[in-house]
DNA sequence: TTCATATATCGTATATTAACGATATAGTAT
DNA sequence: ATACTATATCGTTAATATACGATATATGAA
């Protein structure tokens, strides 16, 4: 049942640039928060919510790691709207200058070396 | 050249309820300012506006007919975020209830019986 | 011209959202 | 158990968005 409120929340979850640009790094590659955090160059506290309000649309999915955290696509979702959404923004922006700084970032960030700093 | 500007445009706009009952409004038929007003059950200022932002993120167009305004869907978009969009939206919540009630209120709507009150 | 009307814009109050730092939670290691 | 660390949540402030009424603009009629 594809309803408002789910329509909704994937509109809403994408109307605001920050969560775009994780999305598509996460379409490069898993990501752990403090990942994230180091590419956004923003605080933990708000990468993490921001993470979570992409998760609560159906668009991402969490998978733990002992005490990470790595977020990913999601391929499955609960909400029968993101698929289409999700297919569509993979397909662009990738050519966006922001985006394209952020993916090489991503390429080069470590958790290894990010954490415990 | 698909921006994430544009495509912020699109998001931000289909994020509100209210615009989302509007689109799917001019799905089924082109309407004036006051026909919208009047299924809203909105302030006459509130209805234009958010008709304005519908109308600047390329998903809905206007043609002046004298002293009325007609808006409907945007067919050949200046975004190219657009397009998809609307293929998307048009396919889907036709089942919602509010959107049902909305449709039902729309076919009755009369703008000659609606304005100058 | 003047009057009437449909729409757009302005000004403002309220509501929502995004950002941060601080704290709490959960898992790992010793 | 304690110590350490990655993430989540809380509390607050600043920015943004939505709603309304009032006013301005533009078109048509007399």
């Amino acid at each position: 049942m594809k309803t408002m409120r789910d329509f909704l929340k994937v509109t809403k979850a994408l109307s605001d640039k920050t969560r775009v640009r994780i999305f598509k790094m996460l379409q490069q590659k898993k990501m752990c928060v403090c990942e994230v955090q180091a590419v956004l160059g923003m605080a933990q506290s708000t990468s993490s919510k921001h993470l979570k309000i992409l998760e609560d649309a159906g668009l991402i999915t969490s998978v733990k790691d002992g005490l990470w955290v790595n977020y990913q696509l999601e391929q499955h979702s609960h909400n029968p709207h993101a698929g289409p959404i999700i297919s569509y923004l993979c397909s662009v922006l990738d050519d966006d200058p922001e985006v394209k700084v952020d993916a090489k970032k991503a390429d080069r960030a470590n958790r290894l070396e990010l954490c415990s700093k």
